[in-house]
DNA sequence: ATAAGGGTTCCAGCAAGTGGAAGGTCAAGG
DNA sequence: CCTTGACCTTCCACTTGCTGGAACCCTTAT
């Protein structure tokens, strides 16, 4: 497969791909144009990676994760630490997220958004 | 006053005061040593740009706020359609998160933890 | 022969700062 | 007067995870 084949079928754009074989998650062989050539074990690897990021997995979260999927005798404890642990941060995002939503919507309520000066919004941003 | 006053008046560090400089947002005057100095009018403004970045704004946003601000003809619309701008955003990542927490947290539950190397996360992120 | 549609490399940039090195300045204590 | 420590200065690099673009090569069809 070439590379466009790999994109198609793993969801990821051919950038991404290139990007991920510098930070070293897949080394495909070259053909002798030089084209990268990956077998059906590359693409699994980079649908899993894939999947892990859009799951909020950071890149080296994603490091670890293939090496554990890699190694039959890992311990699922491992695995289930570092989804514990981003899990733990997507909650602090939604945390944070929601706290500003909170304030916002209604800041944005108080606001009568026509043409005159007077606006809520500002005055909270501009409070000393 | 010097950069480490208005530092700790703002709740922004120095490193993001001499940031917010050099993207424009102030333009403090300097001493004969060098040392920037800050008069309130500078404080206040950095203080309002703290509160808009805690609540979501980007920069830009931030700018077109300050503007407005500053602006005693605007219309509060303007400001409105802003913040409701963010809101959206807010409200994406939200949504964004929460998928990730309902499928990550469901596949944590359904992962033993423990020294095996059975593991439904693994199976699932390596999902054909 | 040429044009379209692959592929390649490398360099730059995004957001919004943060870290660190190398050096100048200021106020207080001995 | 000198030194010490806390400030301040600039500049450059790095962060995360890609993405865009330029310049160029390869393949296939017409």
């Amino acid at each position: 497969m070439n590379i466009g084949d790999v994109a198609e079928r793993s969801g990821l754009p051919a950038k991404t791909i290139r990007y991920y074989e510098d930070i070293g998650f897949i080394k495909p062989r070259r053909g002798l144009n030089g084209y990268r050539h990956f077998d059906e074990k590359e693409l699994h690897k980079l649908a899993f990676i894939g999947r892990a990021r859009s799951l909020g997995f950071t890149i080296e979260d994603c490091r670890s994760l293939l090496a554990l999927y890699e190694d039959k005798e890992r311990a699922s404890a491992d695995v289930k630490d570092i989804a514990k642990q981003n899990l733990k941060e997507i909650d602090a995002k939604i945390a944070d997220l929601k706290a500003m939503h909170a304030t916002l919507s209604h800041l944005i309520d108080e606001c009568a958004g026509d043409h005159r000066p007077d606006c809520p919004i500002l005055k909270n941003l501009g409070q000393t």
